[in-house]
DNA sequence: TCGACATTTCGAGAACTGTCGAATTGATTA
DNA sequence: TAATCAATTCGACAGTTCTCGAAATGTCGA
């Protein structure tokens, strides 16, 4: 009861409410600093990047990037488009923004709470 | 933490731009389930929460706790107001604002570069 | 000063995570 | 089919972090 007042800052498209577990996940996610360089790529990058960019941006492993790319996955702030034997990686803005939007309500008065 | 070596102003009021060992930091010690509900708690409270009350809303060791309250203050999220033997905790609401309106940019189209 | 309380530090154990080499699976092409 | 390239899985190691009990430090009131 009483969600009232959720005016969050405006996301483009839909931004899914985070659960507790949900939005640990996400943080852990972004907290190794590769893997959120590796999401930035993906941000940046016009077209979806494919793992051979990735590697060589990251300078790592196969076996490293494809751990990376799996969490990332599994927190949802990225999806694979596996096409033949290439893998090609798209953000996932919607769950950024909610995490972005969670931030943004806790740092208002009161937390923002209802 | 280890080394992060980059001496930069610490501002309290305006965010500051986010270095990416800040942006790693912040992101650490937010992906711990129990730093951001206790961070949560401070910023929903009205007034200055204490450690007291911390302690009883985590259900924690006062070691544990000492421990998440220095990652927190350590990052940047709070501060620490030490009055006499009892120490209030205040959120830093620009530093999440910082990091909130980063991961927003990286959701806009193209990461928002330029 | 002493005793009670709040908080921190120390030390250690357990669990987690990042990393890579080697082996494996899967897809394409010759 | 064989060869080759892309990506994943496996197994192991090193470093980090969470957690707490015990001891220490700091603060206040009697």
């Amino acid at each position: 009861m009483t969600k009232t007042a959720q005016s969050e800052p405006k996301s483009t498209s839909a931004a899914p409410r985070l659960t507790r577990a949900r939005r640990t996940a996400l943080l852990k996610a972004l907290a190794d600093p590769r893997r959120f360089e590796l999401l930035e790529r993906i941000a940046k990058s016009s077209c979806p990047l494919g793992c051979a960019q990735a590697k060589s941006a990251l300078a790592i492993s196969p076996a490293t990037l494809s751990h990376h790319i799996k969490e990332l996955e599994t927190a949802g702030l990225i999806r694979v488009e596996r096409v033949g034997k290439f893998h090609f990686l798209h953000l996932q803005p919607a769950v950024l923004e909610a995490l972005a939007g969670l931030l943004c309500s806790l740092a208002q008065p009161n937390g923002a709470q209802g």
